[in-house]
DNA sequence: CGCGATGCTAGAACGGTGTTCGATCAAATG
DNA sequence: CATTTGATCGAACACCGTTCTAGCATCGCG
């Protein structure tokens, strides 16, 4: 009969009890710590208290920060539901779409941010380029075209979403402004520009800041459709 | 008489003989800084060392890193020659501006980097503000489509600017690539995509990775225009 | 002239960042 | 059992933006 090993032997320099890393746990807390504290507080130090070890151990499943956010941006772009392409509607479904990577960007404020001055090549974005170009394709515009305005469309897409989640200003006392509030500084500075330099600027304030984000964003997209369509079969 | 200062009386502890600081200088010191080592290499001690002092010298005059960034913002944006307006060739002057910025956004890398996720309120991009608002409004674009499309152009020209002076990718073993060859590697990684399941971006390869950056931004600049001038008075 | 106020310069430090090195431990393999 | 392999992680490196605080130089004023 063997003898049980004293206490102090058993557990020698014991590991705290949790699930072993792995890439998709990482991408997990990742995802957590990023949803709940913003771009800016993703760390790679955050990540790994989330998981309870130090930042050192990621290094093992990651090679970088960078590469953690390929993968997050991946994982995110396939929340997004591609339907069917069906280039007869190859505009509604290119909106649909694109609303649908808005609301997924809402979902997780901070991903927007990271996707600035990114050219993402993961497999869920590779099938977005896939599937805009069935579409593009299908409505009759150009190969040169249609290639391109992905891209354009991405980054369309970046820049917005990163607006709509940037972090409240905070006014000249500290405390943070409502974006509302916010709105209305700067409307109030643009309107109190010098009529005789800036005319169009000071008359046309009320329709600068008329309308929320997403009525601005359909706006935009407006603009980039209607070029395409210019393209489109007739 | 006066009696002559003993030699180490005359400068007991002299500071270092150069130009007084001033936001002038400090802005001059960071251009300098951007240019040689571009937007990562923007750090408020490169810029001290630049001017041969301390980072903690930098904040009498400027508020901060943030609103250093704004300054050189707007510098480089004045660089941007605007012709008189004629909204009768509001295209043509919108396409000949545009290309303007970019090749100030050349001559000076990674400053297309730094107006990625920021929204210059500057004199000078005021004054671009009011110059485009001149031509559209000048060309039958409704006010809503005029006020938005600034944004819109100065997203594509950001985001397009940033792309065109990307670092060179770094190949497995690690020397840097050239852009000739980063180009290849990634329409190499396209190609070879499953063509079952990429049928489109497998076919569309070559257009895909054709032209130079000049030519795509001059695409998705035609795109835009394009959409613009279907709200113009025809 | 003296003297305090003011504008300006900095050294040191704080709390944070991404990343690397090397020791260490557990499990699998020979 | 011995050795290799995969995995973990504490400590440290080289940075970063910013703040605090002490001190200097100059100027206005009594």
């Amino acid at each position: 009969m063997a003898i049980p090993d004293p206490p102090w032997k058993t557990a020698p320099r014991q590991r705290p009890a949790r699930a072993p890393l792995s890439r998709e746990a990482i991408l997990d807390a990742a995802m957590r710590v990023l949803d709940r504290e913003g771009a800016a507080g993703l760390s790679m130090r955050r990540v790994a208290d989330e998981l309870g070890t130090g930042p050192a151990s990621l290094y093992w499943h990651v090679a970088s920060k960078d590469a953690l956010i390929d993968l997050i941006i991946d994982r995110v772009a396939g929340e997004v539901p591609l339907p069917e392409p069906d280039p007869a509607r190859w505009q509604e479904q290119l909106r649909e779409w694109l609303l649908g990577v808005r609301t997924v960007f809402a979902r997780h404020p901070g991903v927007a941010a990271l996707t600035l001055g990114r050219i993402p090549t993961g497999t869920n974005v590779l099938r977005w380029a896939e599937w805009t170009l069935v579409l593009m394709r299908g409505a009759g515009i150009p190969d040169r075209i249609a290639t391109y305005a992905g891209d354009l469309l991405g980054l369309y897409l970046g820049a917005t979403g990163y607006e709509a989640t940037l972090p409240p200003m905070t006014s000249a006392t500290g405390e943070p402004l409502s974006p509302e509030e916010t709105a209305a500084m700067m409307r109030g500075y643009f309107a109190s520009l010098p009529a005789d330099q800036f005319p169009n600027v000071v008359s046309t304030v009320d329709e600068m800041f008329s309308g929320d984000l997403d009525e601005r964003f359909e706006l935009g997209l407006d603009v980039i459709l209607r070029g395409l369509a210019s393209y489109a079969r007739p």
